[in-house]
Order: structure tokens, then C-alpha cells, then sequence
DNA sequence: GCAGCCTAACTGTGATCACAGATCGCCGCA
DNA sequence: TGCGGCGATCTGTGATCACAGTTAGGCTGC
């Protein structure tokens, strides 16, 4: 884990932005980019030590994510990333459908210029990472996960974003890992078929089929996860 | 501000709840509950002493309720009730329909006995309070909140509920604070109505109608809110 | 050589101290 | 009597200390 960057003391002047918050954006990231693997347990002084700050700013960070549950404290008091069973699996799967379904439909309906540019360049970087021979996981993942918030963000409504990035926040690590695990996902998947319809529909302004597409998208690799039998119960 | 209730020992063994969940859960109480009116400030050394703590509980549940935007912190540094915009209203009421109102269909489908037995106890409760010549509010917006989660409780996805939860919790000062003002929306307003037509919809299974009642209860609230003007901008 | 106990290290939690920045009020001056 | 400036106080943030509970490893005894 890198110590965290040194912004500039402009930026910190702007926008208060405390070593909590620094160090929740640091986990966040790590877990939604997969590197920290469901299970996998964490102490506050070692992330404290490795991140350069003291424990405070860490335990701030890591009761934010233990409160939405990106995070968890087992009984022993140790915290650890939350094992994926079946049933929250399923279950997160059928509220992102509903969730991230209406924010596709609403984003074909608000998109601006800008949101289209962004979710194409998204798209693009995608598409090429998942054509390649050996497709580098981490990129693909970051892409991916760029261009679904591209969307969101396009619906103008940030608190639906929000709500989304918890959900991804619990979600991510299982997603993520299993795409490292399995990378040929990335040619046997639709992924890359429905994301173009996605951008495409959003574009278009059309609404049924923009929530389609990101509904077959979610399905397609929800199916894929489960049938890697990886998930526990 | 009461002092925190001192549970007993057997239920602290069973589910290690630390001082900080207390804390985060008296707060969230009198957010939900409309004791705190949008743009009160609060101080961390304050609420400490008046729930006879010290102020590190309280800093992790300020910090949990400002990350999802129960509370803010302004440039100051200071911390308040966030003050409620038409924008955001509007936002989060949008919001609100799109997923309680899935909330109200999948209750219809899942509803277990004990679930229905809860919603009929709460909407009796609501409706004899909003029946009375000189109804409390308190009441009615305590066991107007209960039915609704009693509701999304009967989906049995405790994702969803969560979501829901942080959705009041920020538009819960708004609303509760409205209703003690306007005492007699309980009458004039057609929730009663709409309460009756969302438990019995659930209790025969029937989504759509659980849906539709749900959805003209949060837009019949919504609109009376929004011809108040008390709302920002 | 192996099993069991006991200690030492490590865990999160809470309290206290330290500090920089903002705010408000009081005092002095015109 | 009114206005301006300065200081005391209060704010959140970060660090450090203290502590109880758990865990894991090493040592002792069989």
C-alpha cells in the first residue's frame, strides 16, 4: 500500500479534505478495484503505518465503511473485507438491477454533450483492453467501472449515484477479484457487446433499451460469477 | 439531549455494540424523528456531554452520518443539520419513488404472515392518532415511519432497507419537521387513505396497487411540502 | 516428542491532550 | 454613542496514551 500523494495546499484550501476522508478514498479505491480479495483482514495500524498517517484518520475511514458495510468487524473485533454468499450476492444483483436499471433509463433522458463524450472514451478503453491477447485485468476493470458511472453520473442525480457506489462498494471486491481470476471473462462475456448498446441507446435518448442493455450486462456477469462456484453457502 | 440508555450486559455480549453505534443511533433518532430542524448546528463536545460521553464515540457517528449526508460540515468546519433545497428535495423524492415504490412490489410478492401482522399494527396506530382532534406529531410520525419500513422490511432484502434508511435520514428532517408545523396535513392529506390501500395491496400480493398507493403517499406528502414553502431556492 | 498452559504481543475502543483556524464579544478609542 | 480591532473561547482534526479482550507462539511438563 503507497503512502498517500501530497496534494497541494491550494487544493486543500478549496475543498476541506481531511486525512479521513484521504484514507477513505484510499480503501475505497482498493476495494472497488479488487486488490483487497473478500475475507481478507486488516488492521488499523497497519494501514495506519503503511498509509504514513497515525490510526485516528484510519479508524474515522474504516467505521464509514464498516457503517455501509464495505466493511466488516467480526465479533473478535477484527475487520476484515465481508465474504460474498450466495444469497447477498443475489440479492445485491437483484437491487443493483432495479438501481442502476432506472439510472440507465434516466440518463438517456437527461445526457448531455458532455456525459456522452466521457461515456465514449470509456467505452473505447474498454473495448481495447478486452480485445486484446492478455488483457490487463486492473485496466479493464477501471474502465469498466468508469463508463457504468459515466452513465449514472449523466443522470443528473447525484444522490442515485451515490447509492450505486455503495452498492458497488459491497460488490466490488467479488466483482473485481473474479475478473482477475478469470480473465478470458472479458472475450466469452457480452460485456463489451452491451456496453456498446448501452452508449449508444443513452446517446439516442432511448430510455427501454439503455436499461436492456445494462440489464443483460449485469446479468451476464452476475451468471458468470455464480457459475464459478467461487461464492460461499 | 437524554443521556444513553444503559442496555443491559446480555445484549452487549450478543451483539458487540459500541458506544459509537449508541451514539450514531440517538442521532439518527432525532434526525428520522424531527427533533434536529434542517440547519441546526451541533457541536462534537456538546452532544458529548449530553449523552454523557466522551467525544471520540461521537466523532465516529458524526463522521458516519456526514458521509452519507445526514449531516454536514460546512467550511467552517462546523456541523449542521444540511438545509433542504427545492433541487435536492425534488431529488431525493424522485429518487424515493423509484425505489420504495419497488420496495412496495416486492413486499406484495414476499410478504410473510408476521410481516402483515406488523404493517396492520402500525397503520391502526397512525391512523388513530391521525383520527384524534389534536393529533401529536411525534406519534404520527413514528408510526408513519414504522409502517413504511415494516413494509420494506417484508421484502426481506435488508440491502434495500438500508438504502431506504439513508434516504430518510436525509429527507426525514424535512418531512417530520413539516408535519409538526402543519399538524392538520394528517387529515387534509389523503395519507391515511393511501396507507390503508398500500397494506391491504401487500397483504393480497397485488404489486402494482402497493406500488400506486406508495407512490401517490410519498407524492401527496411531497406536494403539500413544496406548498408550504419552506423549502430553499 | 508431544500436548497443554501461560505469557507476550496485537486487536479495536475510549479518553485525553495538542493545535490551528474561525467566531464572537468585549474593550478602548474617536 | 458608535465603530474598529484584538483576545478569549470554541470549533473540528490529529496524535498519543490506556485498557480489556483476543490470539498466537513458545515454553514447560509429562
Amino acid at each position: 500500500m503507497t503512502k498517500l500523494e501530497v496534494v497541494p495546499p491550494s487544493v486543500d484550501r478549496l475543498e476541506r479534505v481531511s486525512l479521513g476522508d484521504r484514507v477513505h478514498t484510499a480503501l475505497r479505491d482498493r476495494l472497488m478495484g479488487g486488490e483487497l480479495a473478500p475475507g481478507q483482514k486488516m488492521s488499523l495500524r497497519s494501514v495506519a503505518e503503511s498509509l504514513g498517517v497515525s490510526m485516528m484518520p484510519v479508524r474515522e475511514a474504516v467505521a464509514r465503511l464498516v457503517a455501509d458495510q464495505s466493511l466488516e468487524v467480526l465479533p473478535n473485533r477484527a475487520v476484515r473485507v465481508p465474504l460474498m454468499t450466495k444469497a447477498r450476492f443475489r440479492e445485491l444483483t437483484r437491487v443493483r438491477l432495479v438501481v442502476e436499471g432506472f439510472a440507465a433509463e434516466e440518463a438517456a433522458r437527461s445526457r448531455q454533450d458532455s456525459d456522452v463524450a466521457a461515456m465514449r472514451d470509456c467505452e473505447e478503453a474498454f473495448e481495447a483492453e478486452a480485445r486484446k491477447a492478455a488483457p490487463q485485468a486492473e485496466l479493464a476493470v477501471r474502465s469498466n467501472k468508469e463508463l457504468h458511472f459515466a452513465v449514472y453520473r449523466a443522470t443528473g442525480l447525484p444522490t442515485l449515484v451515490g447509492i450505486i457506489e455503495g452498492l458497488w462498494l459491497q460488490i466490488g471486491p467479488v466483482l473485481n477479484l473474479d475478473l482477475k481470476l478469470s480473465p478470458d471473462r472479458l472475450q466469452t462475456g457480452g460485456a463489451a457487446e452491451q456496453h456498446r448498446r448501452l452508449v449508444a441507446a443513452v446517446e439516442a435518448g432511448d430510455a427501454a433499451t439503455a436499461r436492456d442493455a445494462l440489464v443483460k450486462d449485469i446479468e451476464g456477469a452476475a451468471r458468470f460469477i455464480e457459475s464459478t462456484g467461487r461464492l460461499l453457502d
